[in-house]
DNA sequence: GGGGGTAGTCACCTCGAGGTGACCTGGTGC
DNA sequence: GCACCAGGTCACCTCGAGGTGACTACCCCC
């Protein structure tokens, strides 16, 4: 098991807590989660996606969407019908990229609780 | 295990996906987790973990782990010599917490070669 | 011909995350 | 008295994420 530890010290390479941030700051922008696990149930076309993920913006979806596909997550493609559709899907990476995200998901879910807790304690101490 | 379609899906709660973005969220932002990371490795005072992170502001590391002691994940001790010292740790909340991130860190790690080269070849596509 | 669905792009705006530097309190050493 | 440490807070600034609405181009149905 990789230690969040190699992050802190150059000694494990100083950028794989760079790339392990940035990993968990794209996944924790506003939509990409939400994206990734629509996209989890099966392929959709654009504006599919847009009523399933809800109130999100075109230009966002649009963004988004290019986001995940360059970092290979997500793949886009273009069939050819009249009028021509476009029909996005996870790739095998965007897929196996769900399992560890899914234990930080359970982790969440489960522990909920005690950082609500937590949250008030701190407030009501704090006024 | 938990899947991340919970998240999607109102019926599952529609909450948990805005839980488990935010926890993505705090945890990707740009100082949480190398503090955490430094932590990991035992308790630091203040300046002590501002040395141990890098270029971080004053102002940044008393805000951050300001959020991360109100979320239980991290405790803050004064302890009463003179001068004064605060003595920063995990708590076990966030201990644990770094198993699911450790493995998301090990994902990470282990794929970060393909995420760039779906990025090389998706730029060169694009021009 | 007009309304609607397909998949977007572009220009503009807002608002908050993050950064900078000054300042504070209360020591200790010279 | 003066400088310097600890552990912060406060006021101010910048810059980019995210949102809004208009616009495109093409086709179908009524």
């Amino acid at each position: 098991m990789v230690d969040t530890r190699t992050c802190a010290r150059p000694e494990g390479g100083e950028g794989s807590c760079g790339a392990i941030a940035d990993m968990l700051a794209r996944l924790g922008d506003k939509w990409s989660l939400l994206i990734v696990a629509s996209l989890g149930e099966g392929p959709l076309r654009f504006n599919e996606l847009r009523r399933h993920v809800g109130e999100i913006s075109q230009k966002m979806l649009s963004s988004t969407l290019k986001v995940l596909e360059r970092d290979g997550l997500v793949s886009r493609t273009v069939i050819a019908t009249v009028p021509p559709q476009v029909e996005y899907a996870l790739t095998d990476l965007g897929r196996e990229l769900r399992v560890p995200v899914s234990h930080l998901a359970e982790w969440t879910t489960v522990n909920t609780p005690r950082i609500l807790a937590a949250r008030a304690e701190f407030d009501s101490r704090a006024g």
